[in-house]
DNA sequence: TTAATGTATATTGTATCCAATTTTAAGGTC
DNA sequence: GACCTTAAAATTGGATACAATATACATTAA
């Protein structure tokens, strides 16, 4: 068997295959606040029934990536800068104490594909790969901590205000400052300084939080 | 319009009353872990198809609180120890931070809210209404913050320790001290103590993972 | 004209049926 | 009796069909 194969039953069932897709798109922006999801639609986009599709729309509601109601169908769950506000907070709270416990766990194998994130991410020249790189960096890090809740929690949190993110990259200095920020925790990390770690995680979202508001207000 | 009317749209699908259901059979202990959750079962329970019982169960394992494979079924969510463990920590970083946000906001009816919960909490004698009074209290509390975003996130956890918690309020001294310890909470945030209601939460809720984890080992 | 009401259409919620897969048990071979 | 093969039962995943509800539009009466 020449072929990199794998056993597809164990992986998507349709409804995975539908909740990544559309989450993908509301992730990135391509599905804007407000839009309709019409299960007939989508249902007639992947070719399958509508139930695959309702399951899917069930698990993006429990992500807050939409929301429905009643006979009245589902739409992209809208966030105003104030809640998104709230989710930076929260990420300020949880984050630098991940990475805390993080560092002392750190292979160097977590340093360099944290590093090569860096490296990537100043080289890319496309915006939508900056979030992809943003978040994989991040979560490169705090996997080391072994949190699988607080992973958990934090990815479903990130999934929330990842518009805002991107958003917040394409600003004047946002991708400058974000490269810069990044290198520095990688360098703390690697002195094993946990403190500064968590610390510079801290300002990291703290700062892209401030920017974040300061733009929308003006 | 004489009729005492209301809006009945908002009540409940067959979906959200099978999930109300099982999730309050799970938090309580009804339902071990590891019990296992048929489809054909529920449904005949409920007298309704499998459809509304596949949606449900969907949700409760977006809750964390059952587990599903394919072509295998759903059961009740294990929860280690350490997995236990983890969820106080994640308590213990966001409690503390919620109170002392709530705390300059609450209105005389919070506070009064409040104490009533500790009342009926020491004159309870069945230990089932114990977690429930428990979890209104703090979220009585919390809920003067205005963050939305963290009461839910922080809902979720506390439906995935509840069993745990109540096992904890069991032990010997585990429902008088956090009695006590609601009271001494109650007492700071009417005095405006933001920073010692933090504290005393921060205690509470590490308090009880300490005791709950000493009295596993043994 | 306008507000109220009836009707048609669109959309979601649920039931029933079939397909895919796993589990169980029976039978045969050593 | 242990072990493999194989057929049947049990169970979940998905498709189709129908019921319940909402929305939009036409109709009618004041």
């Amino acid at each position: 068997m020449k072929i990199q194969a794998y056993d597809i039953s164990k992986t998507a069932s349709a409804t995975t295959l539908i909740f990544d897709a559309i989450r993908q798109a509301i992730i990135t922006g391509d599905l804007a606040q407000g839009e309709p999801l019409r299960q007939e639609d989508i249902a007639r986009a992947f070719n399958v029934s509508r139930i695959p599709v309702r399951e899917a729309l069930l698990k993006l509601e429990q992500h807050g990536l939409i929301t429905s109601q009643r006979y009245k169908g589902a739409v992209v769950a809208g966030l105003s800068l104030d809640e998104a506000s709230e989710i930076f907070e929260f990420r300020a709270l949880l984050e630098p104490e991940v990475i805390r416990r993080a560092v002392p766990q750190m292979s160097p194998q977590v340093l360099e594909t944290a590093a090569s994130c860096c490296e990537a991410f100043g080289r890319a020249d496309d915006p939508m790969q900056w979030g992809d790189l943003n978040r994989r960096f991040h979560s490169t890090l705090y996997a080391a901590s072994g949190l699988g809740y607080h992973m958990e929690v934090l990815d479903k949190a990130m999934d929330r205000i990842d518009p805002y993110l991107r958003a917040q990259l394409l600003l004047s200095d946002g991708m400058q400052r974000a490269n810069r920020e990044h290198r520095m925790i990688v360098e703390a990390c690697r002195a094993g300084q946990a403190d500064r770690a968590a610390d510079l995680t801290r300002q990291h979202i703290l700062g892209a939080q401030e920017s974040l508001s300061r733009y929308w207000q003006k």
